[in-house]
DNA sequence: GGTATTTGCAATCATTTAGTTCAAAACTCC
DNA sequence: GGAGTTTTGAACTAAATGATTGCAAATACC
């Protein structure tokens, strides 16, 4: 199995367990879930096929890793984007900011995991997985509104929840659009003009 | 070969073309496009694997044209939402309201075949025609909106253009959530405040 | 009724794919 | 250096898949 915390006698691994994680999310990115075969795996993470079973073990086992890791990852720098101190309108901004530009960067794919391809598989632990994760991230920019009403940028009666969901839906729009190759300086125009939507009836 | 004009000698075909092709779209839009073998498609269509050769063509042959005729069958009901005689605020709902309704319309498979699983075809010729469907899209909705500046609903001075793409930003987001199972009743909501929203300013 | 033409079913072939097995390699501890 | 432990690479098995072909059945035109 894997023995990780207390790896002391035997050969030592050739690749290091995050990093072949990582390389697993590019392929799955790019070529979706069904798309790609073991063999895809094995080539892209840099792992021969026992140890990859022996590790991680099928490919629904790798994808769920993968999901879980991308979502952390993201979800973290999501955060960051918003909660950084500064305007309400700037948090907006650089939420929306974020997300196009991990989904327009270059050398992965376009899009975004969780928006783009996960939707596609039809499986009932990654339906939850990303039900879960969209109302978290509404989650997040509805506590951001709170603030922006706290910091009195935006008055007590905005409408934080559906604005909130708003956001994402707009989010979720833009990184369709990264998908089929929108060029990334018309995205990026458009999640400025996105945010103006949102805080339309108040400048702040 | 195809001999769907010249054809009056033979035995006549056990399938409609049409009608086979809408069955092929129902199984692409539940199972992706590389989750599908043409044994799915052989059951699903109820056509032979000789004639389903002979008649469409291999499987991104196939999905080609489910793509082309569900375009233009979804083109068309959402101009006919957009440009019936109503206020600019009930076509935008309207609008809004019909790609909700047939992206969580029951016996079929949720989201938008066009949004969620097209996008992961990665396909030159796919690529092109979501971007000319894409823009296809705005550029109707934008004429939706300059009916609206002619009739007064909205000043001159109405942001058109940026409009109509944030409607079919939101328009996305609304499919995608669809595909990950938010209730129909939450996004027929979502869709009506999306419409307040994208006319904020202007009470129409 | 005869003939040409096309469908539909079954069987078939080659290729790809998922998953396993096994011996050799690499390393730690004694 | 040797024993024990774990990983690795290559070969292997079994199943699924894409695509083709033969042949009988069905039907329109003559």
């Amino acid at each position: 199995m894997i023995a990780n915390t207390a790896r002391l006698r035997g050969r030592p691994r050739s690749f290091d367990e995050t990093g072949a994680l990582e390389k697993a999310t590019q392929v799955f990115w790019s070529k979706g879930y069904d798309g790609v075969t073991i063999d895809d795996l094995v080539a892209g993470m840099g792992v021969g096929r026992p140890s990859l079973y022996a590790v991680f073990g099928d490919k629904r086992a790798i994808f769920l890793r993968v999901l879980r890791a991308y979502a952390e990852k993201k979800g973290a720098l999501a955060a960051k984007a918003l909660f950084t101190p500064q305007s309400l309108r700037d948090s907006i901004a650089g939420f929306l900011k974020y997300n196009v530009e991990s989904a327009t960067e270059k050398g992965s794919a376009r899009g975004c995991l969780m928006i783009c391809v996960a939707p596609l598989v039809n499986d009932a632990e990654v339906q939850r997985f990303l039900q879960n994760a969209a109302s978290g991230g509404a989650m997040l920019l509805e506590r951001r509104f709170r603030d922006g009403i706290s910091a009195g940028d935006i008055p007590p009666d905005f409408p934080v929840a559906v604005r909130a969901v708003q956001v994402t839906d707009l989010a979720r729009g833009l990184a369709m659009r990264a998908r089929i190759g929108t060029p990334r300086k018309t995205l990026l125009k458009d999640a400025e003009e996105a945010t103006d939507l949102v805080l339309l009836p108040w400048r702040v």
